[in-house]
DNA sequence: TAAATAGTGTCTCTTAGACAATATTAT
DNA sequence: ATAATATTGTCTAAGAGACACTATTTA
């Protein structure tokens, strides 16, 4: 037995701890995450989540959020903390704990965070068995993630499908300003099937989350959508 | 930076981990969690949650099912991660990063769990705040929990009511066998409001999870109710 | 019979989906 | 005019809450 109060921590031998992220984004009529090709260490060559070792004086999000920055400065982007995955044999070296963050990005974020010389690449989502595991295309061809980076992903994708009825977390994967049809798309990817215009619409304008910023849509053949801006849920009455 | 392809992990000085299980169940009106007194080290005399520190060669779900068998041997419990704590002032002596459980328990488990002879205790949960976070009563007192205790209990009690409404739960708080009025009042508890009794019948009976015993309460002064049982959603056609 | 809870029937209200009609813009 | 999408109107169906009524058991 060994329960915290009877023991002393310098008694047992220390894991290392890890964050990594799965950086969402919704890229045409998937959902992307951002991977890095590992240069060395184990799964040298395999597609990684970005992450870091946790270091002593950081806080678990303040380490999330260094990996981020890290990444092509990507910052003030929705960071949630996942799950905690601590297999023994998950890291082949020693023993690695790793939590995992999910953060959200729109596209032209996430594509900015991709410098055009590097080994980081936009891995596109398929959802296999019923969507509670995914496989990852990069470059059309699906890869095997390192470490159990595949079940982080999974997680993040589940995360996001079951936040998308009850939260405005759609509008993280936007840019600020956007049009019903876009935000109806992105709940479309994310959810994976399509979704009643009207009721969609209906449900979005009565939510109070909407701002109609009176612009219309610029440079579309056809009849432009109004654009609308999310409204913070601060000031409740 | 240190992202783990390009750093050892014995670069890095390694925090402690442990496991912390919010064990709840339903007592009358309350929410309960199991509690115990720390005999020593910090926050001596303070009531916390039981834990443990991760060995290294077990998994981080073996080690909270570990710290449930040391309590009275809970075992077959409803068990999930929760959330992973960090914030590197949580514990005075050094770095130690808790990966949070919740477990379920009926109020007979959970009453067998407590020796009579020892420092564990019923603590009852008050919501504060809109229930995000809670403040927890030991005979009647409030009481402070060691370490970040509180918010564990907090999180785990908005998870619970969170899986209320999407998944069976409830079961995981009942003894096998129940009536329907029991289960309706582990969700108003819960939920921490009344629930409109024809509704929650029409929605339970209509959900295909249970089965009707056949059986009729016994021993109360009142027209007995029938007994349920949980049907486990094994095989789907 | 009274007390207490189990269980049923039915009405209304809200919300989502289906379907159709009209509006606006570019080509 | 045609193509394409935006936006609105209305009908229907499902589910939840309200309310009233009947049933069963013990004291």
């Amino acid at each position: 037995m060994a329960t915290t109060d009877e023991y002393d921590p310098d008694d047992f031998e220390r894991p290392s701890v890890t964050v990594d992220v799965a950086i969402l984004t919704v890229v045409e009529d998937r959902i992307g995450v951002l991977l890095h090709r590992r240069p060395k260490g184990p799964f040298a060559g395999s597609w990684a989540l970005p992450g870091g070792f946790v270091q002593m004086d950081e806080s678990l999000r303040e380490a999330a959020e260094r990996v981020l920055r890290d990444k092509g400065g990507l910052t003030e982007l929705h960071l949630e903390q996942l799950a905690t995955f601590g297999d023994p044999e998950r890291d082949p070296r020693t023993r690695v704990i790793s939590v995992a963050y999910m953060a959200l990005a729109d596209l032209e974020e996430f594509r900015e965070s991709i410098p055009a010389d590097t080994d980081v690449a936009t891995g596109l989502v398929n959802e296999v068995d019923d969507g509670w595991q995914v496989e990852v295309d990069v470059d059309v061809d699906p890869v095997e993630l390192a470490f159990d980076h595949d079940q982080i992903v999974a997680t993040a994708v589940n995360r996001l499908r079951g936040k998308l009825d009850w939260t405005p977390v759609g509008f993280q994967l936007l840019p600020e300003i956007f049009t019903l049809r876009e935000l109806q798309h992105v709940h479309e990817v994310v959810g994976g099937r399509a979704v009643n215009t009207q009721s969609f619409r209906r449900r979005m304008l009565a939510s109070g989350e909407l701002e109609d910023t009176g612009e219309l849509e610029q440079d579309v053949n056809h009849r432009p959508g109004s654009l609308y801006r999310f409204i913070e849920q601060g000031a409740q009455s």
